[in-house]
DNA sequence: CGGGTTTTTGCGTTTAATTGCGGGATTTCG
DNA sequence: CGAAATCCCGCAATTAAACGCAAAAACCCG
């Protein structure tokens, strides 16, 4: 086999798969593994794959990590909120949680909506305090400094004293049968409380949190009133919920 | 798996979560959990990840600050908030109220120190969480936009419950005849209830709002305990309170 | 076609990277 | 304070990479 014969089948591989390894290459191929690390190594230097120990990975895979990553799913992010914005009203008293879904809609929130926000969520609370016209009522308790959102007792005794007319849960995993679970105990129990605080229950979630579980449990599928993605509520992963009888959005 | 790759699943699921245990990523990948350890201290050293113990922190939800607003006469604050400082004692319960001050004292609290931090103040709140040993505790209710600071008759009530070992007061004049005065009705609703609660009322100021009035009024000199501010205590403008037998430093 | 040149390849050796493990220090939590 | 979990350090084993070198293949050109 030629070089260059070679060199395009090792790179079709690693853009499809997203990874070689050079051990696998070479028996596959049947030359040394000298071969296979001096071809890996010039289409490094061509920058078609990114070369590490062991193999490669496709540069389109790890190449900028971090930005591309993180800004896709902001994206993902705003365009839920968007969609969560649209269930308000003026007037509303609404009950948030935490999660940087959650800050992602605040950040958006209308300027000329009149409403009462209510919520823990340090994060939260501080995008809320820059908007003119929403008040804001912070929920006092200790401070989680894991997840930046007051806990215990006093919060949950102070939740359970309003009824708030929709409740916004930032959702780190949720299951058409586990339901809503969490990893976080105190949260969960705060977020046990705000649920049952409400009138109507709205869950967002970036899709890959959808069909995940986590160890500790929040709630049933059926306590939800309204699911939140960033896909379209036709998508297949989102039907069981729509069976279920959940508004989809 | 290879190291980047398993360093870019890390990096997923902590983006996705806000946290990661090391625990579970060692049983998820089959690796030792020295492997895992060793991969979120490169991210960490990268800047992509905050380790923390027993597993790591998704960098970008860490970051929870206002925006850093120029601290008027700093200095003086800190030197201030530098005498205020060696008031504090392992153990002690400690209530705050508003201002720059005391977030300049919150930003220079020694590492080592434990103790339980109660106040409404969100800028202040925002200090304390960053410290590591330091329990926070947050008096919930409405929140005055100027003042960023709760206010309200659930936050007076709340602070009316506990009994702090001391209460550091930010102030804004101070007076031998007039005592501890401000402009803002509701702070000083809270301001009132602190000083009943407290052990023992620190105040601190500095110089150039010692001898000044504001419109309402806070308390009489005699409740303070303890007045601070930059200058010796042997300065003249300090006399007249060194003379109603108050501490000053 | 033949000889010289360049490229490519494989091999042995040395060097570096990665990983798991044991033991002791440190932290956390009840 | 004590137990349990976690972390840190150094070591050793395994694996991969790098390097130089020489054989083989391919190439070039008269």
């Amino acid at each position: 086999m030629l070089k260059k014969e070679r060199q395009a089948y090792i790179l079709q591989k690693v853009n499809l798969h997203n990874k070689v390894l050079s051990s696998l290459l070479c028996s596959e191929i049947n030359v040394s593994e000298d071969t296979i690390r001096r071809d890996l190594q010039e289409l490094a230097d061509e920058g078609k794959v990114i070369k590490v120990h062991g193999g490669a990975l496709s540069s389109s895979f790890y190449e900028v990590s971090l930005p591309p990553a993180a800004v896709y799913s902001q994206q993902k992010k705003k365009s839920i909120a968007q969609k969560a914005i649209s269930l308000l009203e003026n007037g509303m008293f609404v009950l948030t949680s935490g999660g940087t879904t959650i800050v992602e809609m605040a950040r958006m929130l209308p300027t000329h909506l009149r409403a009462t926000f209510i919520s823990g969520s340090i994060p939260a609370i501080l995008e809320y305090m820059h908007h003119p016209h929403i008040e804001v009522i912070l929920v006092g308790d200790k401070i989680s400094k894991n997840s930046k959102i007051t806990v215990g007792p006093e919060a949950i005794a102070k939740i359970k004293q309003i009824k708030p007319d929709i409740c916004f849960l930032g959702t780190n995993a949720i299951d058409p049968e586990q339901g809503i679970t969490d990893n976080d105990w105190e949260v969960v129990q705060l977020k046990k409380a705000m649920i049952e605080a409400s009138r109507k229950v709205v869950c967002l979630s970036i899709a890959e949190k959808v069909n995940t579980v986590q160890p500790i449990k929040v709630c049933d599928t059926d306590k939800i009133d309204i699911l939140i993605t960033e896909l379209p509520p036709e998508s297949p992963q989102l039907q069981p919920f729509v069976n279920m009888g959940i508004r989809v959005l």
